[in-house]
DNA sequence: GCGTTACTCATTGTCGTTCG
DNA sequence: CGAACGACAATGAGTAACGC
């Protein structure tokens, strides 16, 4: 086992001390040390926090700490009888401990918090820890995750509590880049992880198949439901028996999805509709006004299909990909241009084919017709690129208006080499040929 | 704020089934 | 055959919602 799982150990072994001391607690004080926990980092996170742990005594804001237990909560508010059962369930906490190591054999108990109390006057939550009580077991939980009480709050199930902090764990801070989705862990693992022990939960050790429902199956179902992440897991199985389970864990969609959402609203809530003007100076007026510092326009004539182009808060057009504002000549030419070609205004999100045909709409081709074996003019109306992202299908139109195909024929760069913008008479550019 | 009620969870246990 | 599984029930503890 050792083995299996030394890549993730010295995180984990934090985190099972952590569990041990835990899964000692009632749910109410799971709870209550969990609000402690976040408390702390939150306050860390702000920059308030005043690291007086190692003389024992941590001092907590008893405003945080009251945002922290009301997180996720059902409870809209808390009242001065609220705080006091806090405060009992905290000092209630105790740990206890077995060693049978040599010559050593003993059993004992230890508070972890000597006295918690709350000063009104000062707005203070302060806690002594019991001497027995190391310190260093209560906060590497800041190193490894933050605590998410907005999802813990809400599951009943203590097991559905231990399961979500050791995946949120695994996967870190970054929903879109976890550290890990997937993990395979040993019922002997997950009994130690829940703090399941032969002499408290007969049944938990005797028959696996009621440990998996009575704790893994509501943990996992909890999860699902109410977090932020999937979980799902395989049992697996040697001959009848269960060995481990495969847990798979993934952040939900909705809450990978802060990236995208960023580049949405600013290119997409642009206007969605676009007056057509007739004067110039309107139509730039316009544009400026309802694009400034969004993207206005893909892929423009003679710019690649993938250059955005954006307009800055000054009003300057400005290249995204180059990240340079177009000098001036280059902008007083894409002006005309976007001016001739007002429908592509605030369309960001074409691909190649769609914007090369926007850009040569009824420019001409120079082919050879077989039907009737002459070289003649038809006007492209559509480019599709194939696959291969070299050639591509076209579509053109002929002199009687009927459409054609020429398939697989041209190259991009060819293509755009043989297109005119003006009828061809007898020189023959391309032997392209329709049918 | 208090007591009642309904519900969920945690744990143990029984019993029949299945597969090696 | 027997070990392990799985469905189901019983029980106590804890919690939330409700009405007074």
């Amino acid at each position: 086992m050792a083995k299996k799982y030394s890549l993730d150990l010295y995180k984990h072994n934090d985190f099972i001390k952590m569990v041990q001391v835990k899964k000692q607690m009632s749910f109410q004080q799971q709870r209550i040390f969990d609000t402690m926990l976040s408390t702390v980092q939150e306050m860390k996170k702000t920059g308030d926090f005043i690291d007086l742990v190692s003389e024992g005594e941590l001092r907590m804001d008893l405003d945080v700490f009251k945002e922290q237990m009301l997180r996720g909560s059902k409870i809209k508010k808390i009242n001065r009888k609220e705080l006091e059962d806090a405060l009992e369930a905290m000092v209630d906490i105790k740990f206890k401990y077995t060693i049978k190591e040599g010559n050593q054999d003993k059993i004992g108990t230890f508070v972890i918090f000597q006295k918690a109390e709350i000063d009104f006057n000062t707005g203070e939550v302060s806690v002594i820890f019991g001497k027995e009580f190391r310190t260093e077991n209560l906060l590497p939980t800041s190193n490894y995750t933050a605590l998410s009480l907005e999802f813990l709050n809400t599951f009943s199930s203590q097991y559905a509590r231990l399961l979500y902090q050791y995946f949120k764990m695994l996967i870190g801070k970054n929903y879109n880049k976890p550290f890990r989705t997937d993990i395979v862990l040993e019922i002997d693992f997950i009994k130690s992880l829940f703090g399941i022990n032969e002499i408290e939960h007969k049944m938990y050790t005797k028959n696996t198949s009621v440990l998996l429902k009575n704790t893994i199956e509501p943990a996992v179902k909890q999860i699902n439901e109410f977090s932020d992440l999937i979980v799902s897991y395989d049992k697996l199985k040697r001959g009848r028996k269960i060995y481990s389970l495969a847990f798979e864990f993934k952040p939900k969609p909705e809450y990978i999805k802060p990236k995208e959402e960023e580049i949405p609203p600013t290119n997409t809530t642009s206007p969605l509709f676009i007056p057509e003007f007739k004067k110039f100076r309107d139509f730039r007026d316009w544009v400026v006004e309802s694009y400034r510092n969004k993207e206005v326009i893909i892929g423009p004539n003679n710019y690649l299909y993938n250059t955005a182009i954006k307009i800055t808060s000054l009003g300057y057009l400005h290249n995204v990909v180059s990240c340079k504002d177009l000098d001036p000549d280059s902008a007083q030419n894409l002006w005309a241009w976007m001016y001739e070609h007002q429908d592509r205004i605030g369309k960001i999100n074409l691909s190649q084919s769609e914007v090369l045909t926007l850009n040569n709409k009824d420019r001409y081709l120079y082919v050879i017709d077989q039907s009737i074996n002459k070289k003649v003019n038809v006007i492209f109306q559509e480019v599709n690129i194939l696959e291969n992202g070299v050639h591509c299908d076209v579509v053109v139109k002929r002199e009687d208006g009927e459409i054609k195909n020429i398939k697989n024929y041209y190259t991009i760069e060819k293509l755009m080499e043989a297109l005119q913008d003006k009828p061809l008479l007898d020189e023959v550019v391309l032997e392209a040929k329709i049918l």
